[in-house]
DNA sequence: TATGAATGAGGCTTCATTCAT
DNA sequence: AATGAATGAAGCCTCATTCAT
């Protein structure tokens, strides 16, 4: 009997450590992304830092922009979750909490949001992958019923411009993408009031699309807060 | 005597031709970048689609890198004349007019403007156009200074936020540059008012960072056009 | 004692099993190989097919090519029984019984004879295996006596050409390779009378090199049976 | 003007040199596949035999398969009008002078015969140069229709058996691509007549499917001239 | 004993750049 | 000056074989 257990328990073992594997295939692209240029990157360097053969990544992956694929879908479904959050707080009465949660979510990690921006314009051709690049899009609109719910009583209630809902959140959306890319220009990163800028845009984010006839009450505005660069 | 003229007419003509066809490959690459995908376009195609021979591009560019500058260098100087003719007229009084005449030009041609941002993440690492690059970032600051003093009357006169005057201008590029990816996303382009949306969000970031004190008057904006679809 | 005969028993069992997952893998290598190209056959994909290990395949041959010598090996085999007993039936009179056997049962199985030609190319040059191909070659020449004998038998009664009597079934056996070619041939097999043609050949297999003095009585030739199609 | 000509003639001479380096692959494929096993053959050694880059090599060649593919164009190109000669031949009057040449024309670089039936095996199911292989079979039924009316006429005039023409020729071709098989054989080359052998059985191809009631007077048939090994 | 994950040599192909004509 | 053939480094991917469990 033991032994069943233990023929059981090797099995799951195994597969862990497949899993784990595939993890590590993830974190050494991830590390090596943000590290030098995407073209940089090459299968053959992915393996060596994950310490593993060169074969092996192709074990979990079929092709090399499914690795890059993965990527973008692991980062997705991580925003959407966050997002879901946010909107069930701002379903409870918070307003602005979607918004709120999604630039935090965004702004987290923007290197890594940025890397994505990044993969999806690499991405947009290529031929394997078609499948999971629809089920990125499936992720990223995943929320959209609800925000759209919600953003209906917002816009009933006055609080928001009368325009169709998507208008709303898709303005959001372009706000955090052009943030993302603000953070690392180098043609604008040179002062070091990055985050205080985030946070200026975050409130825009956060009240852009308001009519201005209800205003939250305890938000945390960089009006308040004086930045101490400039 | 007449040979002399002839030889100079001759000179002139010939560097009129070479710029002609610096012009010729420039388009040419252009074509081929808004049709299909960047890591599609070689040096060859360009030089067949520009009409001349491959080595003949070399006697332009010294690298195919520096093709890609080159479009980002025309590009971005054609905005920042936008901006700074928009900055003029706000200057006359209308004060939203700068991030409207900058919206205006930047999603004039967002294919175009999008080709542009995905050359600059690819190119941010290269190790020739390093001084092109920093052309391109001298002018994208090139109306910083009177962007600057601009608002910095504004926010004196109450009419936006007293933040550090670039938080402004700077979330106003951010606007634009997710508008933008926000135009040609397949996550979102399935749906058809991108024009409506284009103007909303325009609108946002005319309006974006002001105190609500004051109200310019006469705008455009999407609250009083009713958008044709939902 | 019961359980040293249940442990006789058990090896025996195991024996079989052994042998019987041999086959399973020849099987599995042979059904993959007549489906697709030979290049597209990977010894994975012979494992999933006999539904074992890949490991597994190594424990019954040492490398990839012993799978394929021993498809080739077990056809020549029964060929070459085939053929003995054709030369059987010849002693017992019926001159041109060999030919018509071996005809018949290379043709039997066209498409496996004509794997085994390939194979045979490919191998050729394996430094693995060369014994086996040895082997291979002992098995095609095993009854090279008998067909000797029974030749130059003929030769004295003058129904042959006398030639030594290795031309005769040489030039069958050139003939028989090249119908199974024939068959497959996507230059000819347009046509659709196959059969009538692999007939009309063997017929020309069994009386080449004959004098012309003698006739088989009984035979099928096509020359009595007009073919169906033209 | 002469300098007109020079560049006529300069381009004509690029053109040469180019068609020159072409053959130049042709040839050292060619060397190599001849000397080695097929699998060994790789785009790099072809090059380093020409004497070339590897890159070179795709400026001719889209793909590897397309060398391989013209190799095969080349010699059945040949064949093909050393065919058509002989069926000239036999116009005139020598019945057996298609099959003859036919059977000269194939053995006379058995290796080469050899090799591009090998090819053939391989490339069957090769996804570039389907066009090429459809030009390849085009090429070997181009002489179809002036052998079909020779072999009609000969079954006519009681020569040739009453069968569908074709299966006249193509029994030839059979015999012959067997015969080719044959003399690499390493199961029978062993013996060192291979010369009087193929002269047996092109005897065999050119008399096959004879009626028997009208024999060519002056042939050189084996039976007359004894081989001198056993 | 059976397994299948891991390996890495090596194949094909691409393309920016050079340079002789 | 214009050309485009030549180059070869470098990338992606395959698969026979091994070996630890």
């Amino acid at each position: 009997m033991s032994s069943k257990i233990s023929s059981a328990d090797r099995i799951r073992e195994k597969k862990k450590l497949f899993l784990d594997r595939e993890q590590k295939i993830i974190d050494a692209a991830l590390e090596l992304f943000l590290k030098e240029s995407i073209d940089a990157v090459t299968v053959s360097k992915i393996a060596s830092k994950a310490g593993i053969g060169k074969g092996t990544v192709y074990k979990h992956f079929l092709t090399k922009n499914e690795i890059l694929v993965r990527i973008m879908l692991d980062y997705e479904r991580n925003i959407a979750d966050c997002l879901a959050a946010g909107i069930l707080k701002a379903e409870k009465g918070d307003a602005g909490a979607a918004a709120q949660s999604y630039f935090k979510a965004r702004l987290a990690r923007p290197d890594l949001d940025r890397l994505v921006q990044q993969l999806e314009g690499r991405l947009e051709y290529a031929e394997d992958i078609v499948e999971q690049l629809e089920e990125l899009h499936k992720i990223r609109r995943s929320n959209e019923d609800s925000l759209s719910n919600m953003l209906t009583k917002q816009i009933g209630a006055g609080v928001l411009e009368d325009v169709p809902p998507h208008f709303h959140y898709l303005a959001c959306w372009a706000l955090v993408q052009g943030a993302v890319d603000l953070w690392y220009s180098r043609s604008w990163n040179y002062r070091h009031d990055t985050a205080d800028l985030m946070e200026f845009i975050t409130n825009i984010g956060v009240t852009m699309g308001n009519t201005g006839q209800y205003h939250p009450v305890s938000k945390n505005t960089t009006k308040k807060k004086k930045p101490k660069t400039s």
